[in-house]
RNA sequence: GCUCCCUUCGUCUAGUGGCCUAGGACGUGGCCCUCUCACGGCUAAAACACGGGUUCGACUCCCGUAGGGAGCACCA
């Protein structure tokens, strides 16, 4: 179905009434993949036809979602409201051909019809009243009529009412729908503005799109839109409906489960090929593959392989997938990418101290799963002024603690070489002439002395990255301290 | 109410009629490693929504039921 000659041209059209959310990004996401994959053209389209919620703003956040993401599109951003006389141009299309008519009916008029058909049980759709108007009657300036009729109209699409639409979705196989069941949808508002059924299908139509991958809550509006590719003569795409991205509790993704847009991400501390592997989990897979790169998506990538029940955004998979690709980054790249963490917490990193600040964070690598939380974890090595764990302290800084690290400040003291290797050396010989049968003893003193918690890297290691100065300062101010607050 | 869609461990998923005593991963429990915490290794518990068919044989095909979701706008 896809040949060199006609490649693959797919689009992401978000509407600029929100963030870009984690459902969003899966989709643009499968989009991208499926473009890349088949070497085809991703086309970014911003819908903003509802002027009333569309706003720059959220333009700029969607923007930035997808540059953080690293989808690079081929074409756009387009945005629908500078192509309002090509949705002119078409509508004047279908009344010339009686596939399209003027409706009088108010929306009140329309609102009671409604509540009355459902109220009978019946699906509430639009009986066709103006459907068989003569089309010659006069007519509003909207068409650009030189005669006036004072009603406001509306444009409405003529809908086939026999037969059924049948579609081949790549991701759900057959999908039927009884024609009766469409009705004639609105095409142009009573103030000329275009309605979003029919926008999509005059893009999808003029940019050539050949496959709308979306969300499956378009599937109901799949069948409408192809009624009016048909009446426009236009040959109809594939579609493929993703399923949904549930919360934890099973419903839709909302601003309750945490973050709404998918930047929150980035603040949070995640990698963004993590979230495209995290991401495309969701719904796809490859074998008993977890793990991916970019390359690797891109190059496995299928949508017949696309499942069709909704999933459930699970945040601790996410982190241990975003772990799973810290740990698989350079010690360069990790210190680099967590680097503006640390300035968030205050902690300002001069170029001559990069390689110290380097060993620091990449000795907690395996502790952080966040950019965020390895910052955090890593703080002490740049701080001298710690940040006491109350506990620990009371714990491992008692009178007879400080009395063993007293011995070890002194032998520390004394070093000529400063490694892991000699600093562990000199420890055992303290641990041996104080008689300390267990080396936590005298490890956790010592670690709470230097870090100010009873948790950190191999206690040799965070000697040897602290180096002799900074361990000596550190394990003195400990001694002179009372009592910490 | 009507129409359409969905249904394998708590979660993400593998599975396309026999390979399934249903596999992997996250999470959870246990053990090992160990100076703390992690990492890592091993291990355990944990699922085919239900009921009918079709078939020599169904997680896999068909039909119902139940549950969930979406749409039915002059929103997108």
């Amino acid at each position: 179905m896809t040949n060199n000659n006609h490649p693959v041209r797919v689009r992401f059209a978000p509407s600029p009434t929100g963030h870009l959310h984690i459902g969003g990004a899966r989709t643009a996401l499968f989009n991208y993949l499926f473009a890349r994959n088949l070497k085809g053209a991703f086309i970014l389209r911003i819908e903003d036809t509802d002027r009333e919620r569309s706003t720059q703003e959220y333009t700029d956040f969607i923007l930035k979602g997808m540059e953080w993401l690293g989808f690079e599109w081929d074409e756009g951003p387009f945005h629908q409201t500078e192509r309002m006389a090509l949705y002119r141009e078409y509508v004047e299309k279908l009344l010339k051909e009686d596939k399209a008519y003027r409706c009088y009916c108010t929306a009140e008029e329309l609102e009671v019809r409604r509540k009355a058909l459902l109220a009978a049980g019946k699906k509430p759709k639009y009986e066709g009243k103006c459907r068989n108007l003569d089309p010659r009657l006069p007519a509003g300036s909207l068409a650009g009529s030189t005669i006036h009729d004072p009603r406001k109209y509306c444009i409405r699409f003529k809908a086939p009412q026999t037969g059924e639409v049948v579609f081949k979705d790549i991701c759900r196989g057959e999908i039927k729908f009884n024609r009766e069941e469409l009705d004639d949808m609105i095409l142009l508002r009573t103030d000329g503005t275009p309605t979003y059924n029919f926008t999509v299908v005059v893009d999808d139509v003029t940019m050539h799109i050949t496959h709308v991958i979306r969300g499956d809550d378009h599937l109901n509006n799949t069948p409408r839109q192809i009624q009016l590719y048909e009446a426009l003569h236009s040959p109809t795409p594939h579609f493929a409906h993703l399923p949904m991205i549930l919360g934890p509790d099973k419903q839709k993704l909302s601003k309750r489960h945490g973050a709404v847009s998918v930047v929150e991400y980035k603040t949070q501390g995640f990698l963004p090929e993590a979230m495209l592997n995290y991401l495309a989990r969701l719904g796809w897979s490859h074998g008993d593959q977890e793990i991916f790169t970019k390359k690797e998506l891109i190059a496995y990538f299928d949508l017949h392989t696309v499942g069709k029940s909704p999933s459930v955004f699970d945040i601790e998979k996410c982190k241990w997938v975003n772990h799973q690709h810290m740990v698989r980054l350079s010690d360069q790249e990790i210190f680099v990418a967590t680097k503006p963490y640390l300035e968030e917490l205050g902690i300002e990193i001069d170029v001559a101290d990069y390689d110290f600040g380097t060993k620091a964070v990449c000795s907690e690598k395996e502790r952080g799963k966040t950019l965020k939380e390895l910052a955090e974890v890593s703080a002490f090595y740049f701080r001298d002024a710690l940040v006491w764990d109350e506990k620990a302290v009371e714990k491992w800084l008692n009178e007879e603690g400080k009395k063993r690290l007293k011995m070890l400040r002194e032998a520390f003291a004394h070093l000529k070489n400063w490694d892991a290797a000699s600093v562990q050396i000199a420890f055992k010989e303290v641990q041996e002439k104080l008689e300390i049968k267990k080396m936590v003893d005298l490890a956790q003193p010592c670690r709470v002395a230097l870090t100010g918690t009873t948790v950190s890297p191999g206690i040799f290691e965070v000697l040897a990255i602290l180096g002799q100065e900074r361990s000596l300062k550190r394990l003195d101010h400990a001694l002179n301290t009372p009592a910490h607050k």
